[in-house]
RNA sequence: GGAGAAUUGGCAGAGUGGUCGAAUGCACUAGUCUUGAAAACUAGCGUGCCGCAAGGUACCGAGAGUUCGAAUCUCUCAUUCUCCGCCA
């Protein structure tokens, strides 16, 4: 969530920032200020009282020692209303800082100036674009025609043993996403990232580390007996590692990758979006996580966008590099990178990656610090990008490279997957 | 899941009702000494909030309570360890 010292003292900036959203960024500084004004000073009255409190106490304490049994039973006549004043000042100050933090949550993260203003997809700016369009006959199937043709992934047997949007990969599709597991993560770990291996349920206090608590609470599939969530990806539990964590500065950039599966209840989706494999309840990913000294968290991050360039390059697929828009912008991100391939019988763009800096949004929710040359705690930056989705790769990959005699995999992947053709 | 024990600063580890934000050791930082290093010695060394500052206040797993006063007593919860049960 943003600091209110941030906000306090760059008012005119948060503002402009929010307004990149669509935000009354005014209103809410304002907002913001004067709960923080009222915690302010409900907090001076305790503290004082609380002082004369614990003199009195002392008092007391050396009375007792002196044998003067009778001025102590004065003073303490007294404390019976410091007490109460005390009892009812906390929970004053209890009550205000939960306002505060309550309207905290409900504030995304200010956009970087560079977010286009802007309410939807259309305002998304296209940055970069990279390979030609295959040419497709006619008859060009659709993934999930394909998938069915060489029964690579069975829909319906996934509906029987848990429900829409739960495929069952079989044979060469299996093995199709084994190879990209390994695929992804080798690239990664030659790029720096430590592998990780996090669970895939997590606890409320990792939900709010994040962000995704109380923001995205329906979207997460929630398992009521232990009250823990299942992942919507492995950002939350690798990012979550540096929860109340403080680094070194020379620690800076700290890297890591994972592949997880992600669950995701997609509640309000329909229609063609949903069909095959272009949006699933569980799908495989690998991501890639840096924790970053605030002066370099824009450069990291033009290094992530270079990165998952190099792999969308090695899988030969067309795609195009979006800077999100304000209105498209997620609710923790300060600045956001989507990556799309073309599909070509869907005729259609698809996320496969996306790619974000929070700045201090996730680290001032998780206490994520470091201490800096003069000894003063500093919040850190968190940056993640998804590298990649898998099943939105598998569909680019299958419809452009359909072919009579199967489906021809890219160069890099055969030796992974061990075969070259999905035939 | 059942029974028992535990949870203190980066680590180890004292502290069972008052001047304890917390002994001591190790680690760490700076300095002295040294040609340099080690050793030794000296000093420093947790975090949040309020305050221009002095300082105040809170934190000894979390939350509630008893008390004038709680690291210390009571209750609830969490976690860890040991034994039993179950189990990939």
């Amino acid at each position: 969530m943003l600091q209110v010292s941030v906000v306090r003292e760059h008012q005119e900036e948060i503002i402009k920032r929010l307004e990149i959203r669509n935000l009354n960024g005014k209103e809410l500084v304002s907002q913001v200020i004067e709960l923080d004004d009222r915690r302010k000073k409900t907090q001076q009255e305790l503290d004082a009282n609380l002082a004369e409190a614990n003199s009195i106490s002392k008092q007391i304490g050396g009375l007792y020692k002196e044998g003067k049994i009778d001025e102590a039973n004065v003073l303490k006549d007294k404390t019976t209303e410091l007490k109460e004043l005390n009892h009812k000042g906390s929970e004053a100050l209890h009550s205000a800082e939960n306002e505060l933090r309550q309207l905290l949550y409900t504030i995304p993260n200010s956009p970087h100036l560079s977010v286009p203003k802007g309410n939807s997809e259309e305002h998304n700016e296209v940055v970069y674009e990279h390979g030609e369009f295959p040419s497709m006959d006619d008859d060009a199937k659709p993934h999930w025609e394909i998938t069915d043709k060489y029964d690579i992934v069975d829909f319906e047997l996934g509906v029987k043993i848990a429900g829409a949007g739960f495929p069952v990969y079989k044979g060469k599709g299996a093995r199709l996403q084994r190879a990209l597991v390994n695929f992804f993560l080798d690239n990664a770990t030659a790029a720096g990232y430590r592998e990780v291996q996090p669970p895939l349920l997590i606890n409320e206090a990792s939900g709010y580390g994040t962000g995704q608590l109380p923001d995205k609470e329906g979207q997460m599939y929630h398992t009521a007996d232990d009250d823990l969530y299942l992942i919507p990806t492995a950002e939350v539990p690798i990012t979550n590692i540096y929860r109340d964590v403080i680094l070194k500065e020379s620690d800076f950039p700290v890297k890591n990758c994972g592949y997880t599966q992600c669950f995701r209840r997609e509640a309000g989706s329909y229609g063609s979006d949903v069909r095959g494999l272009n949006r699933l309840h569980q799908f495989d990913k690998v991501e890639i996580v840096q924790l970053s000294h605030p002066d370099k968290s824009y450069e990291l991050l033009d290094e992530m966008v270079e990165y998952i360039k190099m792999l969308l390059t090695k899988l030969e697929l067309p795609y195009r590099v979006l800077r999100l828009c304000g209105g498209d912008l997620g609710f923790t991100a300060a600045l956001t990178y989507d990556f799309e391939v073309y599909s070509a019988a869907q005729k259609k763009w698809l996320e496969v990656s996306s790619v974000s800096c929070f700045e201090t949004y996730q680290s001032n929710r998780l206490k994520l610090r470091y201490k800096d040359e003069n000894g003063k705690m500093q919040l850190a930056h968190t940056l993640n990008g998804s590298a990649l989705a898998f099943p939105r790769i598998i569909a680019a990959l299958l419809e452009n490279n359909q072919s009579k005699k199967g489906v021809k995999l890219p160069k890099d992947l055969v030796e992974y997957a061990g075969f070259e053709y999905i035939d």
